[in-house]
DNA sequence: GATGCTTACGATACCCGTAAAGATA
DNA sequence: TATCTTTACGGGTATCGTAAGCATC
């Protein structure tokens, strides 16, 4: 057993058992893919793939139960090269962070700012992705902090840490009728189409929540990923917006009224997650401590080591 | 980096960094062995051993943190194998149980036979341990099942289940003054030296606790590991015995009398507990399910899975 | 016929063990 | 001096890539 069977291991399971790909994209030969692969099973004495022929078309049992160690093993194994590039003294790396769209637009900014002014050398890296993708993102080590307010919490593997509180905001074009209501309430709001976000975006399980405590079933037009498109169809008179009120407070003249909606629909909190198996370099821990300087590096490490004593 | 390299740095953390040790323990050269471990510093960039002059003599920072992820990444080796074993379909294998002497002389018997007769071709190891070893002996894999009363909990990396709950027994020569109290009374009991189990076996906290809620300071003139030793010593007059109340059913004519001590001493709670990093056989929950049928295979796997989606 | 897995084979690189040298206690 | 680590070197083995053979779709 070595480690390229098992990097071969992985991504053969990735990459739909393709071996011919596999080979590609681990820059090798496909001879010696499938030798490596044929090898593995010899020294197991198990087959890990089904076979259809010579194609191969999935994993036995076996081969199957394998999967999450072999990922955690390379993950280790990167692992281990983190740690010595920690050690090694150099400031330089990179630092990946998976997150929405709105926290990298609304929440992200002054945070980012500040750590590459504290962290100048780290190549920081942002990539924006679905609530549900984050985790995964996490898990596989393909990214190092995960920051969104849904998604986050179910997976045993992540250790989640809160970040701030938000809530939601109502916009509407200047001039409209909501504009003379007060207080707002949820029933004069669900009167109007709505424009929000999407299911499983930026807390929309709460607005949805809100509405079906007060036994109103309001009429969703259009349902985004983003502020910014929200925003547009508002503009253009589709119906009345329901945004995050961090992206409400940037938004400008423009034809457009932010009516407070603190009370309409619950706080939503937005989570700062690491994954258990993955060791951070220290400017990690720097910039989990600029979103919130009480979540330092001695108490992440704690609440997040469920391995090793 | 491969995995020769890593299982040498393990056995060299776990020698004293006495690298003529590990390459005899791992069956190879000191040469070889000696190459090994520059060619992984070389391969990371970094020192993982702290060297005066030649000889090692300890592990630099980066070596410190490498090692639970090197002892994960062996584990995980092992695991695949045993997999493949458990997939081979072969009814043989070993099981080890580590547990402590209570266990294995009182508890064990029925399960150990009934387990044999069930699973004929798997070879059964006993392992007996302290407490605190047997933690350690499954978080290194090198036990399957532990089973104890205290000092199981602490860990992690440890699920652990309720296997029976029991109390303790007071025992006394044949026509000692106690024998005529009634009902028996922790005052009483503390008026005479007590011959019992030393700190952290058997529940010792137990009967400390009890003590100590009613402010007394009872008198040990013997602190042993095991029910035979108090009760020869019960039987030679040295003090008044308190033992599990299984070993006290046990205990034969021989001029002993056991006394009641349900309501004395509070009850313990013996536990199972399995590594969550390690792949256990099909037969191993057999073992479990023997212990107590409630503990199935699919309660345990899912109460123990914390790595891996 | 295009795609994809397996086998054969030669070049290369890696791993291992013996032996000798250097350093430490 | 005895113990331990490092370096040097030669033999063996494993790995890799090219190329050819052969199933599958």
């Amino acid at each position: 057993m070595n480690f390229q069977q098992l990097r071969i291991f992985r991504e053969a399971v990735r990459r739909n058992f393709n071996l011919t790909e596999v080979a590609g994209a681990l820059f090798t030969s496909q001879s010696g893919v499938s030798k490596h692969m044929k090898d593995l099973e010899a020294e197991l004495g198990v087959e890990l793939f089904v076979r259809r022929g010579k194609r191969l078309v999935g994993l036995t049992g076996p081969g199957r139960e394998m999967v999450p160690y072999v990922d955690r093993m390379l993950l280790d194994a990167q692992n281990l090269r983190t740690i010595a590039t920690e050690y090694g003294g150099r400031e330089d790396g990179a630092l990946t962070i998976a997150t929405t769209h709105t926290q990298a637009r609304y929440a992200l900014p002054r945070v980012v700012a500040a750590f590459r002014a504290a962290c100048p050398r780290v190549h920081l890296g942002l990539y924006e992705a679905a609530p549900e993708q984050i985790a995964e993102l996490l898990h596989e080590g393909r990214a190092d902090i995960g920051i969104a307010t849904e998604g986050l919490g179910d997976r045993e593997s992540l250790a989640v840490f809160p970040f701030y509180e938000w809530h939601h905001a109502v916009i509407v074009p200047a001039g409209h009728p909501l504009e003379r209501v007060q207080p707002l309430t949820l029933e004069a709001v669900a009167a109007y189409p709505l424009v929000t976000y999407r299911e499983g975006f930026t807390g929309r399980e709460r607005i949805d929540a809100a509405f079906a405590a007060a036994g109103l079933a309001p009429d969703f037009v259009l349902s985004a990923m983003d502020a910014d498109v929200i925003r547009t169809y508002v503009e253009l008179g589709l119906g009345v917006g329901i945004l995050a009120s961090m992206a409400a407070e940037t938004t400008t003249g423009a034809g457009l009224r932010v009516l407070s909606g603190d009370n309409l629909f619950g706080r939503n909190t937005t989570w700062i997650a690491v994954s258990r198996d993955t060791y951070l370099r220290g400017y990690a821990y720097r910039f989990i401590e600029l979103c919130d300087p009480s979540l330092d590096e001695a108490r992440i490490r704690r609440e997040s080591s469920s391995q090793s004593d």
